[in-house]
RNA sequence: GGCCUGUUCGUCUAGCGGUUUAGGACACCGCCCUCUCAAGGCGGAGAUCACGGGUUCAAAUCCCGUACAGGCUACCA
């Protein structure tokens, strides 16, 4: 291990959102940049003209930022290398081919899509694989001739017909070996002027000097062609190491028919980006085979493309959940409240102002809920009835189960009414405890029963927060208030 | 069709020829704890390592086939 520094590359093609399977790639590729040192680089490949789009772009750079996968190159920091955005290197791309016609490792070709199109099938039949290479046989006047005239035309590599099969050792999938007979001579330049995928990566990563490529399974095939314009470049060949792919449930490739997948979506679900990346760095690696939660530092200090494996890996958001949920629980009472804050505000229950106005008090919700809760969406459902003034809206089940079951609700809620009514009573979570739990004795009632009908008055459901605890931060009051309203409702 | 790649509990994985009656985690089930729900503790079930042949004293681990899944085969990336 001798070699040059390393620098890894991102390289992702805003045709829509950045999707679990993109940020994974990213990550692997932060994950190893940072374990070694490296330089991580962002580069837009956004060579398709149809479906490559600016808010695409943005969408794409936030969703980065915000999994905090920074980048040391690329868009918005620059770099030795600008610009990183492919539709901006024409230049380079014209320069590269430029090279490739004079050392005739490309040449122009006239046939039209829709001739290639129809003559497809017949080729295939008579067992030519992809482009029959006619043009490739026209004398370089003639060539030049139609050029001349106007004729519209794209650039071929002219793929050397001597060469033997192409090999490479791949980190993950071992050596690779590919039959030169089936690599037909693929497009660098279309007609319109603008260069293909298998082109600008290669002059791109070869441009910046890319020295490992970590991308994902599917481009596994197209490493032998890039190959071979690595060769007609004469540039020296990068490590490869393809990624296994990740798929949905059923075993499918992931898409949105299995619900959210792309990281605007999970961080919308209330998923912290740490969690995020812990969980997809789960997939497809292996810390030690034990081991399931750690942070950033130790992932960057221990990953190794060695330990990736080849199998592809099924999403389960049931594991992602749960992480959240250790996670939440590890969070702390501060962090938790300024990450509560956008869903506050979106459900209507309190704005950032009355957050700060009132910190401590909404700090002390989050032992409450932080082991009851696997994402932050979960947390405003279960807090709401915090919110509610004097009266709470009573889940109607909840009302069946608790009110409905028993004729002695009435007695109930008048005994705990008049517990804390007594300016006496200190309003606190050990002292209501004490004085509440006197009810069933006294009673010859169950306990569970009992809580469970001030629980229904209280929160307004039969499932909630600690009882007590909930009491306290809703105060006195309105706790007495919500008593005999239950009473009235009931009796 | 051709060329590639993959296949260990439902899921993520450990395993890189003998230490394995295949380990861990999520999910699942049971018990305990308990004011509900969770969380937590304890325990359980769950994988003849896709299948079939080899190689070897010995294979989940090496080789060859088959099946299934995925990718590439575009003037997409």
């Amino acid at each position: 291990m001798s070699e040059a520094p390393v620098r890894v590359r991102f390289a992702p093609s805003p045709t829509g959102q950045l999707h679990i399977g993109g940020v994974r790639t990213a990550l692997y590729n932060w994950a190893f940049a940072r374990a070694n040192g490296g330089t991580f680089i962002l580069r837009i490949d956004d060579t398709d003209p149809t479906r490559s789009t600016q808010e695409n772009i943005e969408i794409i750079l936030r969703a980065l930022e915000w999994a905090e996968l920074d980048w040391d190159e690329g868009p918005l920091v620059g770099g030795p290398f600008e610009p990183y955005y492919q539709t901006k290197r024409a230049q380079v791309y014209s320069n590269a081919l430029a090279v490739l016609i004079d050392s005739e490792h490309a040449y122009p070709c006239f046939c039209s899509a829709e001739d290639l199109a129809s003559k497809r099938e017949s080729n295939r039949a008579a067992g030519i694989q992809g482009y029959d290479r006619t043009c490739r046989g026209l004398s370089p006047e003639e060539a030049r001739a139609r050029i001349a005239a106007g004729e519209p035309h794209v650039w071929r590599l002219k793929v050397p017909l001597d060469h033997g099969p192409v090999t490479f050792h791949d980190a993950i999938n071992g050596d690779c070996s590919f039959p030169n007979d089936v690599m037909d001579d693929f497009v660098l330049m279309r007609s319109d002027g603008t260069p293909t995928y298998n082109f600008t990566t290669v002059v791109d990563d070869a441009d910046m000097r890319i020295t490992h490529v970590i991308r994902g399974n599917d481009h596994l095939s197209n490493t032998p062609r890039q190959i071979l314009v690595y060769e007609a470049l004469g540039a020296p060949l990068p490590a490869f190491a393809h990624l296994p792919m990740i798929n949905g449930a059923d075993g499918k490739k992931l898409s949105k028919r299995h619900g959210a997948t792309s990281v605007e979506q999970f961080k919308e679900l209330g998923f912290f980006p740490d969690v995020l990346v812990n969980y997809l760095a789960l997939l497809g690696w292996s810390l030690d085979g034990e081991t399931t939660l750690f942070d950033r530092q130790t992932l960057c200090d221990n990953f190794s493309l060695q330990r990736i494996n080849k199998s592809p890996a099924t999403f389960d958001l049931a594991k992602l959940e749960w992480m959240n949920q250790r996670y939440i629980i590890e969070l702390g009472a501060a962090a938790f409240v300024d990450a509560l804050i956008p869903y506050l505000e979106e459900s209507g229950l309190a704005t950032k102002a009355e957050v700060s106005a009132h910190r401590s008090w909404f700090e002390s919700i989050y032992p409450l809920v932080a082991e009851r809760v696997k994402t932050m969406q979960d947390v405003c459902p279960l807090i709401a009835f915090l919110f509610s003034g004097p009266t709470v809206i009573l889940d109607e089940q909840s009302v069946s189960k608790t009110f409905g079951k028993t004729d002695q609700a009435c007695d109930i809620l008048g005994a705990a009414l008049a517990i804390i009514a007594d300016p006496a009573l200190n309003f606190t979570t050990e002292v209501l405890h004490d004085a509440l739990n006197t009810i069933p004795e006294k009673m010859g009632l169950k306990v569970r029963m009992v809580f469970q009908v001030i629980r229904v008055a209280i929160t307004g459901a039969v499932v909630s927060p600690p009882l007590f605890e909930s009491m306290v931060l809703i105060g006195r009051d309105d706790s007495i208030a919500r008593l005999k309203a239950a009473e009235e409702y009931c009796c």
